[in-house]
DNA sequence: GAAACATTCAACCAAATGGTTGACACGAGC
DNA sequence: GCTCGTGTCAACCATTTGGTTGAATGTTTC
């Protein structure tokens, strides 16, 4: 299925909204680990562990492959490329407001 | 109530996370807009408009004024910045090949 | 082929999500 | 005051989410 931009945003940004999913990356994005690795440091289910890793592998965050019995995941990290375009279009503003509030601090000299 | 900063984090990506709040972000980043303004675009109804608000308001991504009978709202961009900042751990990541990204795992004495 | 292991799938559950409609609250203006 | 305009709240609905458990699938090993 071949997602439009926006959709692949609202997957990327859906697969981030979840501090076990978010953890998750941060942990094989230096090394491949298999899906019972990944598990295992958290507190529930493999099945549960597996559904985060669908949701993350469905926005296409990281990638799985079979090597025999097991199935290896890795990151995919330029998936995050496009939500990281999206959030720089917004730097202008929060240094503007960062600007303005410098200005105000600085006892409101005019500026511009 | 004071968030953890990855409960933070699971607000404003789940916020994001959906098109219609991302394309109401940007509509009032350049100016603020009432209410009203802003759900005019859309085809949904205003109430539904309130409630993609309110999730962005809890979020602390946009912030409300009342002017007499109208709600002002207006983007509050900083909040995106931890989210920026967690994307942008990963951009060593990207463009990256497998193989390239092995070497400098296995080599991190050298920096680039 | 049977046993053991790695992982997914299916069914289920409670809670959250994104939408609707209708009632309510609050200012503004006559 | 009464009414109009702006917006929220409450109740409802269908769908999705994040978790569980137990059965099913696929692989290796004996």
């Amino acid at each position: 299925m071949v997602k439009s931009n926006a959709a692949r945003l609202d997957s990327v940004f859906h697969a981030l909204s979840d501090s076990t999913r978010r953890s998750i990356l941060r942990d094989i994005a230096a090394k491949e680990k298999t899906v019972g690795e990944v598990a295992k440091p958290y507190r529930m289910s493999l099945a549960a562990v597996s559904k985060h890793l669908k949701v993350l592998e469905e926005a296409e965050l990281i990638a799985r492959e079979r090597r025999g019995s097991f199935h290896i995941v890795r990151l995919n990290a330029e998936t995050l490329k496009p939500a990281e375009d999206w959030l720089a279009y917004y730097e202008k503003f929060w240094n503007r407001q960062l600007d303005a509030l410098q200005t105000y601090l600085e006892g409101e000299e005019d500026d511009d």
